[in-house]
DNA sequence: CGCGAATGTAATAGCATATAACTTAGAACA
DNA sequence: TGTTCTAAGTTATATGCTATTACATTCGCG
């Protein structure tokens, strides 16, 4: 026991911070089972605390399955930043593009407490977690690299956001395995970002257009 | 109680029909807060069994969920059947996808049960759950209205086919309400559908052309 | 230094899954 | 028609999880 975490040795009434530490490992246990795999029993165990601890830093479980969706979503939104820094021949879209279904499928269970569980719509309008996703989807729109006419990228970012998640699906139901696999998931994504490329350039396009031929 | 189903009025020591009972009732339950409303304790009460007698026809919850995920594909399957066959100037695959998404919002609870839980990756092979996931895929290609022109078809249909789901995922978590929502979801659906129709048109020709330059 | 708030513990209630051992009704066959 | 075998249901019980209540300890601030 206590090797997950080696500080405050021996003092152990306090256990110095409980609350990020459940997090950290909330999320450990649900890389690969999802929101199920959490229990706030046994992780009071695996961090040497005693089964109630927990609810002095969270209401119940439905706070700490937020607080832990919410630090997955930063995280996305770090690997999603970093695709995006690192020098590529790729697009910037490209490459979050590919990130966030590499995430997906490696960190399914995670991805899965993040997108397919009621916790994040539920999440009331300012809460720390519906930030978080804001913040996730203003990336997206980052790495269209598109100047704002309207609401067109926006938009666009809906496509290929909506597009990824179901991809991340459709592979973690085994639709791209076996006899099925007519493509792989990375074409797909590929093809994709090709078309909201295309899309999004014809429509910022088509815009400019109309709006001179107004004035 | 009992009020369920009114068969079998008196001689209640065998219910007559408890599986497929269950899974109704089960069904009813996941409508609104999905696999995780469904309590086999819950159910055997509302049935008016005892709380074991549900192991008799499911060796555990995880059994019960596989049938009632399949029972749901088929129910999907069916609707999307009927959209399809329906007289409309729309096409099948406009028509199908509507359908799906209207699917997907309406019946949220269990349209998570189908995509977002692990339940159907855990499907063997030739299981129930498996062969049902497939036959609605089908019914997806179908919609195409293309012919088989090497994997063309199945490329397309991955692709609306994902791309309704992380329409649906997005709806839910919100990203198409308030200041977000610059494109309503039956908007995004019908790009897609546009897109897929183009694509696939583009990708035949195009394999025709090459085979014809080939012989 | 002392006191209050934050944070921990022990004890317990309540609900869910699942199993074991026993009981009943229905069907199947002599 | 009667016996017997089996499917399907029952009671009792073990185990695990969430959550609350009441009590204990430590930290930090005046």
């Amino acid at each position: 026991m206590r090797s997950q975490l080696a500080r405050k040795p021996e003092n152990t009434y306090h256990h110095g911070d409980l609350r990020d530490a459940l997090i950290k490992a909330a999320l450990r246990e649900a890389e690969q089972g999802g929101a199920e795999a959490i229990s706030i029993k046994a992780l009071a165990k695996q961090l040497g605390v005693s089964q109630p601890a927990p609810y002095r830093h969270f209401a119940d479980r439905e706070a700490l399955l937020a607080a832990v969706t919410a630090e997955a979503f930063r995280q996305l939104s770090a690997i999603l930043r970093e695709a995006m820094a690192k020098p590529s021949k790729q697009s910037k879209l490209s490459r979050l593009a590919q990130a966030t279904l590499e995430f997906g499928l490696r960190r399914n269970g995670i991805y899965r407490l993040m997108f397919a569980s009621r916790t994040v719509s539920c999440a009331a309008k300012g809460s720390e977690l519906h930030e978080a996703t804001r913040e996730t989807f203003a990336l997206v729109i980052e790495a269209l690299e598109a100047p704002a006419v309207g609401y067109l990228r926006e938009r666009q970012a809906l496509k290929i956001w909506a597009a990824l998640h179901g991809v991340v699906m459709l592979a973690e139901q085994g639709l791209f395995t076996g006899e099925a696999a007519h493509a792989t998931r990375e074409e797909l994504v590929e093809d994709f970002v090709s078309e909201t490329k295309a899309a999004l350039a014809a429509a910022i396009k088509g815009a400019r257009r109309q709006k001179k031929a107004g004035s």
